[in-house]
DNA sequence: AGCACGCCGACT
DNA sequence: GTCGGCGTGCTC
């Protein structure tokens, strides 16, 4: 096979060269084979820089052995040079590849979610910082400004230009004066980030009894190792998050490492205060709006291990730590965990995989778990860790439904005389209100009077959404957005337009009305971008500033108000109304988690749900407390059609510009679908949205018994057809959304 | 993912 | 006559 090469055979020049196998951060099939040059130093995780066409780019060392007959010798080109980072750690690496079997997705594209901050491959660069020259030079004219700078600057830790002049009040120019006049000393420090050890000592608040034991089990779970997962379920304020700290803490005292995961970190300014009372310090943070600087660092701090605890949104389950003692998912139910582009995964499952493999526990978090973890207790493969009561003094909220076919509000308003009452008393007793709806913007449907138009987005089958503060019409799909016109687009007719139906700035304009003293905010994610705004909005409830918050489910998640005290759901229809699989199991965690924003410590909340169907069986467990009956209900109903979690579920979704080649693809597959038992599939069908970012599609569901390993069947499925260019086909195991 | 190669419209 | 649109296909 290989020329037999040995000294006394000179001729041989050329050996075959040793060759590694190198995983590119790009969508292809494989990983690639690369010839090492003599003497350079590779081995599994080392980050390398190689050639691919004209270009050069950072892969990975893979570990699977090449082939050497792989890859003719002639088409090896070498691996171009080591980047001197250390190597991706072994569990990130196995973590990729089972991802990736898992999603079907190519592992290259699951490794470049674990790549996502190029420049920290970049060679350390530097700062400047400074210190007080001490002394300092004689001649020095000093000025109550330099005098300022100069005593800031005696302090640790030293600091940059930029950060000495905004502390101490002063203009750049004047710490600029100073060092030239040799006030103040440069010096040169890796440009590195430094994370504080927490404190897992830290005074903190008492437990309840049922706290203590559940935190006392999660604690030597952490402390003895080994892969395990708990659920901790306990309502709002019963202490959830005060418990799994106390793991935390035990994993931090043993020096392992500890990854939290959130579904809006940008939104969780409460929860870094709760951290930081409780380990004296805050932790290391990733999401999406750190600055890249802020992201190359931390990343590069993870990497080397520096990191003790970091919380982040769910793309922080692909950074290169070494070596994890437990991993905690917050609000595990959460849709937001499910990524919809790219890789289709749930980072909720991930997190369990990546547990798995680093062989450490992981705690699933909340107060109304998905039904997949209530299956998987069920099944004795998950613990149960259940805190039954709301801890301190406060109460559960007293949730009633008002009939809205009972009690209609008047024409063009949402706003049900029950509501209105109890909204006025709410805020006569000084406490404050919370008007929920799900729904952006001032009218979801714009119509003409004289023709029946609707206007509709050029791109989407869907409506445009009024936005009235910003005067504008938009696709809350794919983004495209007009200004308002004044003339129907169909037929001309000038002032004809009218809107149809609630957002929340529309209901806005009807509080201003039956409340004019109310003190109101909108709260959307058009209003609260970034962390800073965020935390500005807690800070205007928290000082009675506002007393009427009307929020989409942008306020449902994690923020608590002691004086809010009542809540008003304006529409508690609206997530039933699409009838996917999951739509009454969503249902009950919104309504839930936002009812549960009313009434804390000795406040009785109050929940008022406005509903055209009051014996929706939903809404009743939601008024009548029966969670464990709407469970039970939910699981019969899933077990017996053979739905997730008691089956496993598939959607193959067709799209491309043209229709025709999407639809003949769509049709290629269903002629070609396995012919298994226990394995059934459905469609194609149109979904809900046809028509997306100019791209039509089709949907195939495969739906198959427990035991059956779907991405098999999948793969050979796939292996059998092959789509014209023009036409994509995306794979969503699992799927949540149902558009 | 990028970059090259390749085949049809408005320019110096 | 050429510059350039981005469709298609390849990269160890």
């Amino acid at each position: 096979m290989t020329s037999d090469v040995s000294p006394s055979q000179p001729l041989s020049l050329f050996p075959p060269a040793r060759r590694v196998k190198v995983l590119l951060p790009l969508p292809l099939d494989s990983a690639y084979d690369y010839a090492v040059p003599e003497g350079m130093d590779v081995g599994p995780g080392s980050f390398v820089t190689v050639p691919l066409g004209g270009r050069q780019i950072v892969g990975i060392v893979w570990d699977d052995e090449p082939d050497p007959d792989g890859v003719p010798e002639s088409k090896l080109r070498p691996v171009a040079g080591v980047v001197p980072v250390p190597p991706l750690p072994e569990a990130s690496r196995r973590f990729v590849d089972r991802m990736a079997a898992y999603t079907l997705a190519p592992p290259g594209q699951v490794l470049r979610m674990a790549m996502s901050s190029p420049k920290a491959l970049e060679p350390a660069s530097e700062r400047t910082v400074y210190t007080a020259a001490d002394p300092a030079p004689k001649d020095l004219r000093w000025t109550s400004a330099r005098r300022r700078v100069y005593a800031l600057a005696q302090e640790d830790p030293p600091r940059s230009a930029a950060d000495l002049a905004r502390e101490a009040g002063v203009s750049s120019g004047v710490v600029r004066g100073l060092a030239d006049a040799g006030g103040l000393l440069p010096m040169r420090l890796p440009d590195s980030i430094f994370f504080e050890t927490p404190d897992p000592d830290h005074p903190r608040a008492a437990l309840s009894d049922a706290q203590q034991n559940i935190a006392e089990e999660m604690s030597r779970a952490v402390l003895a190792g080994g892969f395990s997962v708990t659920l901790l379920d306990g309502v709002t304020g019963s202490g959830k998050t005060e418990v799994y700290f106390e793991a935390v803490a035990a994993a931090l005292g043993a020096g392992k490492k500890v990854l939290v995961l959130l579904p809006e970190i940008a939104l969780s300014a409460q929860w870094l205060e709760r951290f930081e009372e409780r380990f004296g310090t805050l932790p290391a943070e990733w999401h999406s709006d750190l600055s890249p600087g802020t992201r190359r660092r931390t990343w590069k701090a993870v990497a080397e291990g520096r990191v003790q605890i970091l919380v982040g949104a769910r793309s922080a389950l692909h950074l290169p730590f070494p070596d994890l003692g437990l991993i905690v998912v917050d609000e595990e139910h959460d849709g937001s965990y499910k990524q919809e582009e790219g890789v289709i995964y749930h980072a909720r499952d991930m997190a369990v995989l990546r547990a798995q493999i680093s062989d450490c526990p992981i705690i699933l978090a909340s107060a109304t778990p998905s039904l997949e973890s209530l299956a998987n207790v069920e099944a004795q493969r998950y613990r149960l860790a259940h805190l039954p009561e709301r801890h301190g003094e406060a109460e559960l909220p007293q949730v009633s439904l008002v009939d809205l076919r009972k009690t209609p509000p008047p024409r063009q308003r949402w706003i049900a005389p029950p509501l209105q009452d109890a909204l006025e008393e709410t805020l006569a007793k000084g406490e404050q209100a919370l008007l929920f709806l799900n729904r952006r913007g001032y009218a979801p449907l714009t119509l003409c009077r004289t023709c029946g138009h609707r206007i509709e987005c050029p791109d989407c089958d869907a409506w445009l959404v009024e936005h009235r503060f910003g005067r504008r019409l938009e696709c809350h799909h794919c983004g495209f957005s007009m200004k308002t016109p004044e003339k129907c687009p169909s037929c001309g007719d000038e002032g004809s337009l009218v809107a149809c139906g609630p957002g929340v700035e529309r209901l806005f304009e009807e509080a201003v009305a039956i409340l004019p003293e109310a003190r109101i905010e909108v709260v959307t994610s058009d209003t609260l971008q970034g962390p800073l705004a965020a935390a500005a909005f807690v800070d205007r409830v928290t000082s009675g500033e506002v007393n009427l918050i009307i929020g989409t489910q942008i306020v449902a998640k994690g923020y608590h108000f002691p004086l809010l005290t009542l809540v008003g759901v304006v529409d508690a229809d609206l997530g039933l109304a699409g009838g996917d699989l999951r739509a009454s199991e969503r249902t009950f965690q919104l309504l839930s988690q936002v009812a549960g924003r009313a009434g804390r410590a000795g406040h009785k909340g109050r929940v008022l749900l406005q509903t055209a169907n009051p014996n929706a069986t939903v809404l009743r467990a939601i008024a009548d407390g029966d969670r464990d009956g709407f469970y039970a209900a939910e699981a019969d109903m899933r077990r017996d059609l053979g739905w997730p979690p008691y089956g496993k579920l598939a959607a193959i979704i067709v799209s491309g510009e043209d229709e025709g080649h999407v639809e003949r693809t769509a049709g290629d597959l269903a002629r070609s679908a396995p012919r298994l038992d226990n394995v059934r599939v459905l469609g194609p069908a149109a979904p809900p949205l046809a028509l997306l970012r100019g791209r039509h599609r089709r949907r195939l569901l495969l739906k198959a018994d427990r035991t059956i390993s779907i991405q098999r069947v999948l793969s050979d499925w796939m292996s059998r057809i092959k789509p014209p260019s023009s036409v994509r086909v995306q794979i969503d195991i699992d799927p949540y959304s149902f558009m």
